[in-house]
DNA sequence: AAAGTTTACTTGTCTAGACAAGACTATGCA
DNA sequence: TGCATAGTCTTGTCTAGACAAGTAAACTTT
């Protein structure tokens, strides 16, 4: 084969027709993304081979496998070297789910942000998290507790502890002009982060500071960040349920 | 450049010690994964140029380019033609969230999922939900309310409509049998969906059939499903935050 | 019949070079 | 000075072919 030709731009056999200007691997990995959305082929069922696209569509091998290779990176098709390109069970589904840092998402929306700092200390790791920061018990750990106000309104009650050994100038920060969020990110830019998604009451102390009443049903996350395997924090963000959610978006 | 010499591996400089029998583009990678990691490249400054990164590495341009890519698609840099790739600012990160077919994830546990059918019937579609499923006010629209068990214990209650030109048999099916996720599923396989998660209060209703107080509270996810710009079903589902928790990971 | 070997087909990865298109810069002309 | 143009650098994409490695079935040998 030959560099394509602008003049016959390798229209895909069944999809041609009209086809607006698309790479020749975004059409290959439309029709297959199109055929898996129609059914035609079973969960499980052994999808067409890269020789048999390359034959179908008149395109190389690399661009045949590059609409396979994201194909199988979105989760549509797994693939066995060896055996071939499966379709995908699609019983479980990933989202992506886009968390921002609150103050970037409180002036994105045009309003103000401000925090309160409660407390903001070293103390003795207890017992219970001390294993989660990969701590010993009663190591030194920070420990913050700030609440977020959204133009005026308390959104978040944010209790966090900290590993002094992945930022030892945490309790350095003013934390009314830069959230704990953002200055852990500069400290360390690339984190794993597991989190919980809970509803639940606040405590006393939560209810009293966020103005609610503890039977004021909220939006509780809690979530452990680790930065290549060494813990750096854990947090329990509270929210008024009436005042907050997570939002997102399912995308095969 | 001649192909690969299997006694000298493309050693990348800098990397190549000791280095395992990784994929040379898995090594480019590697290394701008990891300056991203240290802070070599700030927020928004210029990375190396793909000429750059084959200098460096003795690799061809394809494979730095796969390396970039996939660098891109974690959302770690951005990439803009005529002008380079930019480490990516990491103010907002998207995490993957993993959703499941409540049937499957109960039985995967090792429990047992059993529904009753409260309510499967042909409704005319409030004003309210019309718009959202694509349907005129008053058109006819399926409702079901189910309520999922596990090991005897209420653990969500399930309020969904759907548009019946995409599930016409939608209420023929058997919904102590297969939930309702998992025939949509296979009707379309293939969709989109946003969803919003909050706490709130239950209704009257809903506390009777989970069995819990009107008090308690509960986890709600609010889910709308889209396959090619039709609108297939709008599901409410609330679960007693006490029972219940969606759990996910951040993986920048 | 059982065990090893070959063969065919699959995916995984890489190469060297090509053309296209976007963005900036330096240059030459009016 | 202002504007058009050419040049250079960047990413985006594709090609044809190559070798490697995994799987399974057919075949051969014991």
């Amino acid at each position: 084969m030959v560099f394509r030709d602008p003049s016959s731009p390798a229209a895909a056999p069944g999809i041609g027709v009209g086809a607006p200007a698309t790479a020749p691997y975004a059409q290959v990995k439309q029709f297959l993304k199109q055929g898996l959305s129609v059914g035609r082929w079973e969960p499980g069922a052994l999808m067409p081979s890269e020789s048999e696209l390359v034959a179908r569509f008149g395109v190389s091998r690399m661009t045949v496998t590059r609409a396979l290779r994201e194909l199988q990176n979105e989760g549509l098709v797994s693939r066995v070297q060896g055996l071939g390109t499966y379709a995908a069970h699609l019983a479980q589904v990933s989202s992506t789910l886009t968390i921002r840092d609150l103050h970037e998402e409180i002036t994105a929306r045009g309003h103000r942000h401000h925090a309160e700092v409660q407390l903001a200390r070293q103390e003795r790791a207890p017992a219970a998290l001390a294993p989660q920061l990969g701590l010993a018990p009663g190591a030194p750990v920070f420990h913050t507790l700030i609440v977020h106000f959204e133009d005026q309104v308390a959104l978040q009650c944010e209790d966090r502890y900290v590993n002094p050994a992945c930022a030892p100038d945490y309790l350095k920060t003013d934390f009314t002009r830069i959230t704990p969020t953002h200055y852990l990110l500069e400290v360390a830019p690339l984190w794993e982060a597991q989190y919980s998604i809970q509803a639940g009451a606040p405590s006393a102390r939560e209810a009293r500071l966020l103005g609610i009443r503890v039977e004021e049903p909220c939006l509780i996350i809690v979530r452990r960040t680790v930065n290549r395997d060494i813990p750096i924090t854990l947090a329990r963000l509270v929210h008024p349920g009436s005042r907050y959610r997570v939002e997102g978006q399912f995308k095969p």
